[in-house]
DNA sequence: CAGTGGTCTAGACCACGAA
DNA sequence: TCGTGGTCTAGACCACTGT
């Protein structure tokens, strides 16, 4: 007989799928479904933890859980490394930007690939749809190939910034590299997810013509909210092997 | 004050992260652990379940909880849509395939653009690194467009399979859709990771010179062993607008 | 304030792994 | 068999939300 609290979760699973119970709606209290299934809270606490992994359930303290909208997915389409326009914008998209100049240290300076202690330009970027964090992408660029209007918030880039698109000339090679892992503290609190819970997170090279690098982006997206998108045509695949 | 099983996660990670605790060391056993924090052993689990979502330590039943080896990352490439020999091939690597004939049925009919009913060739390939799964692949095609062999497990396929690689010709265009979502309860006894924890999902559509799906493919990797990487380079820039 | 979830305890019993 | 983790209970107290 398998553990009591996976039956629980198959149960409320079941009710959620079905659409027995609606998005939107609140569960019975913890306290009233522990008396339900005839198990302590602790033991419903469990069973609810694993919906809320699905992402099936929402808590809210002093609330309830809830059975969550099935998300608007958006789309991070590759190589441009932008944001689909076409699901990205709503009316009640916005976004928040934060620049500063730093200094290379750590791994910063093995992306970039300059020495430590190089003056870089950094830009913050939290997308929100309503209140719900979409995105955050942190991008750097060396602070003297920074196009002009990137440090002091000219308004000509804030389109790019707000699909997360690639600063400056068009690059001649985009690198992206995609892994699931749990986010960071520091995306945890400006995603609003609970501490190590799992993000898609992109790291993005750009390199113009010279092989010199123009811009590191690192973008973490929470992770049932966003696709990322890559489209390779037959004609480059030589390319793709060299190194 | 923050709550008890913060501290004591965090204590443990930070003799984890400083080399402390060493990779495949076995930690106290919880009641010993219960003990030295002076907290029932209720909330010290609840402590050490955060440092396995962070895939710090790995628990055992029945002999204890292990620091984890940092994990030897396999890269997955995208566009060829295969594992990067150099990282991925080992003397321990082993591949498992099955293979089956189907039928088209829900989600897969509308992936390969067929209808339902129509006859398919799958197969089913799971990497192992010694005894650890790597990746989980489940590649379809129409069963008339299946290149000789490949049903009838021929052995000219088992190089292309163990990378995961696009099976028969070099198709025209590839499209791979990258999300982090939590392993569907399949994935998760295929890949022996606990159920609902996050993977790498990689739906791949390989497309010929006149539009039709020649391959699709459900790949997935257990979040922390594997990155996707995908390089763009200038001169298709244009093409990838199109939808 | 009442109702909700969040944390924690002390103790019991079960299931797995190695000797 | 023994030591390990896995599950569960009954009850306490704290923290957040809305009235």
């Amino acid at each position: 007989m398998p553990p009591c609290h996976y039956e629980i979760a198959d149960d409320l699973r079941r009710q959620i799928t079905s659409g027995r119970l609606q998005p939107g709606e609140r569960l019975p209290s913890e306290a009233a479904l522990a008396e339900r299934y005839a198990v302590t809270t602790v033991t419903l606490r469990h069973a609810l933890a694993a919906l809320q992994g699905e992402r099936l359930v929402e808590k809210i303290h002093g609330k309830g859980n809830f059975v969550r909208h099935a998300p608007r997915k958006i789309l991070y389409v590759g190589g441009w490394g932008m944001l689909d326009p076409l699901t990205a914008t709503g009316p009640a998209l916005r976004i928040t930007v934060r620049s500063a100049a730093i200094l290379a240290h750590g791994s910063l300076g093995v992306l970039l690939k300059v020495p430590t202690g190089s003056p870089l330009a950094e830009l913050s970027c939290l997308t929100l749809d309503g209140e719900t964090p979409q995105g955050l992408a942190r991008i750097y660029t060396l602070r003297d190939l920074a196009p002009a209007g990137v440090l002091d918030g000219g308004s000509a880039h804030q389109e790019a910034l707000a699909r997360f698109a690639v600063l400056g000339v068009l690059p001649a090679t985009i690198r992206e590299a995609v892994c699931a892992r749990s986010a960071t503290p520091d995306e945890a609190s400006a995603l609003k997810i609970p501490a190590a819970t799992a993000v898609l997170a992109v790291t993005r090279i750009a390199t113009d013509s010279t092989g010199r690098i123009t811009e590191a982006a690192r973008l973490a997206f929470p992770a049932d909210r966003v696709d990322a998108v890559f489209t390779t045509h037959h004609v480059i695949d030589e390319r793709q092997t060299s190194p």
